[in-house]
DNA sequence: ACAAATTATTGTCTAATGGTAAGTTTTATG
DNA sequence: CATAAAACTTACCATTAGACAATAATTTGT
């Protein structure tokens, strides 16, 4: 059917309208009729679409948590050993495209949205849980299960912390500093003797690569900016 | 004059009901009358007294991180050894009359206004230079200055991650849990011997004991809760 | 190809909200 | 007590979220 992919099509305009709404005037200042500017179209399209502005923002945090798993997803399949997919995962989540000044605090925005809106908790859920299952199964080749499981908590949380802080600084983090903040943890808290440090560093080297030609590709941010 | 003190005293009777707001209702659902309403006040009296809803969120927002660096101020007194004062700080960013479910849903929410409010920024990242500092003159002792910036860094990044999980999770984390998180970090990342061991863990030991007393004594509560 | 049904879109209406301005009461001070 | 300043109230306006009905476009069944 036509009338329902117009309808996926419309709400996907609508929840990239709404986000840039966020980024533009920020959370409170975003209104229906300001979304429907940015898209084109009049506020009752934006209520057509979405039963009511609470339906709406879930829409856009699931977006961009969409967004984000989706590099993880794309850049796991260029990692071959545990050393490179644990890379693979810090690499996605700070890698230029969706680590930015305007997507972090629009995030910052969004998640003020999380505590009265179960719908959005759930998303949120579900994501700190996939990221830290990701985690999970690459640290247990470096650590015993449990520490393993410890480790795995911490990055987890610390990558929120830093998603936090850029979108809270007045100044941009760059992705590199980023990355060598989870860098510094992770060799805190893995065994790193001369043969494990360099594969790291191997592995980070060659991870960092491939996220610019894979999540770096017209092809990769169309599918994305579109979708 | 006690004009000027009855204008304080209101200020802080508004900023504590718009702090009770954005608890009950979500940022979002918060609006001027409902915080008059739960002063015993009409809306008029709200904005008599800050000039519009972004400098009455300025106050609160200021409001709740008084009370964070008060609190670590206040167990600051009790520490007496460079390990104390470290965990002074941890302890006090997670004792339970600040660190809880409806706080750190609050503090969520409030977050959002910082991207577009400067005077909120300005807050934000004077707190965030103020815990840097307070972690930074403790590991110093610890640590060589390079490497304890790194970690000062690290660990002031990781409270506010583990306050932001706090506030997205639909179910409350312990005090106990967040300390022990940190303390994980800490051990990881401090160089660990069996004498140094003994001390943190006596450190840690001490300053929760003083924190019960302390900051959980009536007074302090009622400094808190009042100013 | 065409009528019926479904879907997209717009415009209108209401209640609630942030904010203003004018007016009233209370308080401080000479 | 008089007067000025501050605290507070009320009435009001523009904007907003959201409901709803009317209209245009599009798909589907025949």
């Amino acid at each position: 059917m036509r009338t329902s992919s117009i309808r996926a099509i419309r709400r996907v305009e609508l929840s990239r309208a709404a986000f840039e709404a966020v980024i533009r005037y920020g959370l409170r200042k975003t209104t229906l009729e300001k979304v429907g500017d940015i898209a084109g179209v009049s506020k009752g399209v934006v209520l057509h679409h979405f039963k009511d502005k609470s339906a709406l923002l879930e829409a856009v945090f699931r977006r961009s948590n969409t967004l984000l798993s989706g590099s993880v997803v794309e850049l796991y399949r260029y990692a071959e050993t545990p050393y490179e997919r644990l890379w693979a995962i810090i690499v996605a989540n700070f890698f230029e495209t969706i680590f930015n000044r305007q997507v972090c605090q629009a995030w910052v925005s969004l998640i003020s949205e999380v505590p009265h809106n179960t719908e959005c908790q759930r998303v949120q859920i579900a994501n700190n849980e996939r990221i830290r299952s990701n985690l999970m199964h690459e640290l247990k080749h470096f650590l015993p299960e449990q520490e393993a499981e410890q480790v795995a908590r911490h990055l987890g949380v610390h990558i929120d912390g830093i998603w936090v802080r850029a979108g809270l600084l007045p100044h941009p983090v760059e992705t590199n500093m980023a990355i060598s903040e989870m860098q510094f943890a992770i060799e805190k808290m893995l065994p790193f003797d001369e043969i494990s440090a360099a594969k790291h560093k191997e592995a980070r080297k060659k991870i960092e690569a491939v996220a610019d030609i894979a999540l770096g590709s017209k092809a990769f941010k169309e599918k994305f900016l579109q979708i």
